[in-house]
DNA sequence: CTCGGGTATCGAATCGATTCGACTCGCTAC
DNA sequence: GTAGCGAGTCGAATCGATTCGATACCCGAG
């Protein structure tokens, strides 16, 4: 050895993790070598590349630590989605579900993994500010977390916003939410409907349910929901809303109750998601409504819902597997250097047994 | 400043990200003040804070980078969490979800987050290998990648196996699976059941569908699906199984087909799991068999599934989210350095409608 | 008046790799 | 005969923080 014996030499110590030091000192090779012949980047002989992997081998070396090589590239090769829910609740959300398919097969696809995160009332630890990631995917997420993103703003982390409100120095991934529901509530205007009623997304981080005020509208930031209902109501100018707490089936039935009890007028409901819309035909049949005769539903989404209703749903098709896909590739292309567009996805009214012209 | 002229100072460089070690400068104070000052880890002076935080917000830094605290700490907040199958299909296992959520749950309360990794052929970086994480929990991972939880292994990251294969080093979650499929098969044999068919959760990586010959069954190492076998094999020995591509309805449809094709004598069929009892039942109707009377229908896991069915499924129901949990909190534990026992879980047999005494 | 103890701060070592420039060979081409 | 070149290797700087031990200071107790 010609290491001074000033240095401390964990030698033969069977304990510590070995580090790529020790498996080129044993190699007789220096460091930098070592790492070439690991990463493969840079000239390295062959019988000097195996002796490194067989001095690997003997000292039960598992190939470079990614911490400190992240330290030094400036990568980790993690990418982050942000969503607001609880995985819980994000979970149960099929477009949720679907989206993020979308993404983590273009990730992967990349050999980048996948970071989940929930804007949790922002963790004095584990949060956003303190996880490593080389880029952020926001999912409809409102400006509650503005703080939060600002922190990875600062760090030069590209961000690409899913149905989010703009944002400086953030890429973004759209939906035709307010154009889609126009051209539904025009669907059920062509059809005879003057009475129409809104069942909304959560539009406030606490999920609060209810009637859809003029005072909460003007309080919140939701944004998908608040494009949703402007789309119908550039048909239905006084369509009340009622709120639900989650896009959730029994959320739907809920709020359908809660709207048809108030306005026993409606001839029609717009439900801002697929399961939202099924939880309102659920509860029209126990009012002993006939769907669509009595009352016509719309849905959005698109969802892939099998054997949940005997009826095939009137409702906005997005393109949400596309939409999380889109959504990777551009936070690769900015993590490349790439320039990145912002991308706009269409929504296309599917017409299903749901809506009719409605009864006299 | 009394930085030496010979330093490279960054001074006034507005494109490059700042340091901890410029705001400490800008501050007035060494960088192991300045840290002390973000982390809040021993004793700083008030107005001292207040400068730092001040020059930090000058400079524009948005706190320590987390991958050279990753690197000095040896933590980086982020566990892995590995399953087999790609994230699209794990997704729409209500059971996988509802395990996610109880990790996710105990793992955020702790400050942790949450990696998703498939197992994707062990790629060339992006895989298990290179991404920095404090602990792993493999979800019912095969033999397969072995290779690849050898590295973490080496590594010193504390494993935990959900119903995985023993294996050095790993701490496991356990689930009576074979007692339970034995306790239900047998309420089939009580009832007078003599001829009883299975269908499999998927027995290879590659999904494939089938009968579940001899050999098949030599060279498998799925490990869930051959317990569960195994525990209605001590019941019927001889009971046929066909092999479904996934936990599926229309996986269970599938196979139930094909399983009552060959095998019409059968009067009672086993699903490994409650997607594929929903699709069994599915293809009874189809076949004009009544469920119970002309086909029992037993299923596996007490997933709460909606309105799918008019019966309610006579099931082994386990204890899932709790199971998410129990691995979630042991490697927080084995993080903690604290002793980690094994878990083991038990399911309970929950009657429902759709078993019965086979009929004359 | 001095000593003990707590508080605030700093310097320097350290975490474990990657990477750039320099250096040494052996060979070819002019 | 030597300039030029490419392959292979090495040394040293670097990434950006955390943390340990030392130091300086202030205050109260003895």
């Amino acid at each position: 050895m010609t290491t001074p014996a000033t240095r401390t030499i964990p030698a033969a110590d069977e304990t510590a993790r070995p580090t790529l030091a020790a498996v080129a000192a044993r190699a007789g090779v220096s460091a930098s070598t070592a790492s070439l012949a690991f990463s493969g980047a840079g000239p390295v002989a062959d019988d000097t590349r195996e002796r490194v992997l067989a001095a690997a081998r003997e000292l039960n070396y598992g190939g470079p630590d990614p911490r400190a090589r992240s330290l030094r590239t400036g990568r980790s090769g993690i990418i982050a989605v942000v969503m607001e829910d609880r995985i819980r609740d994000a979970f149960r959300d099929p477009m949720v579900v679907a989206m993020l398919d979308g993404i983590a097969d273009e990730l992967g696809q990349a050999g980048y993994s996948l970071l989940l995160l929930t804007d949790s009332d922002d963790r004095p630890v584990g949060g956003l500010r303190d996880a490593s990631m080389d880029a952020a995917l926001l999912l409809g997420c409102s400006t509650d977390l503005d703080p939060a993103v600002a922190v990875l703003s600062q760090r030069q982390v590209p961000l690409i916003g899913v149905e989010a409100r703009e944002r400086e120095g953030m890429h973004r991934v759209e939906l035709d939410n307010r154009e889609g529901m126009r051209t539904g509530a025009e669907h059920l205007h062509a059809l005879g409907h003057r009475r129409v009623g809104v069942i909304t997304l959560p539009m406030d981080r606490a999920h609060t349910r209810g009637p859809f005020t003029r005072e909460w509208e003007a309080a919140s930031d939701a944004y998908t929901g608040l494009e949703r209902l402007a789309g119908v109501r550039e048909v239905y100018p006084d369509a009340p809303a009622e709120v639900a707490a989650g896009s959730l089936i029994d959320e739907g039935h809920r709020a359908a109750l809660a709207l048809l009890r108030r306005h026993p007028e409606l001839t029609a409901i717009v439900a801002q998601s697929d399961l939202l819309a099924l939880g309102a035909i659920q509860a029209a049949d126990e009012l002993g409504l006939t769907v669509p005769d009595d009352l016509s539903v719309l849905g959005f989404d698109g969802a892939r819902i099998d054997g949940l209703s005997i009826h095939r749903l009137t409702t906005l098709v997005q393109p949400i597997v596309e939409k999380g896909r889109a959504a990777a590739r551009m936070a690769l292309a900015a993590l490349a250097g790439e320039p990145v567009a912002d991308v706009f996805f269409t929504s296309e009214l599917r017409l299903g047994t749901t809506t009719a012209a409605p009864r006299s």
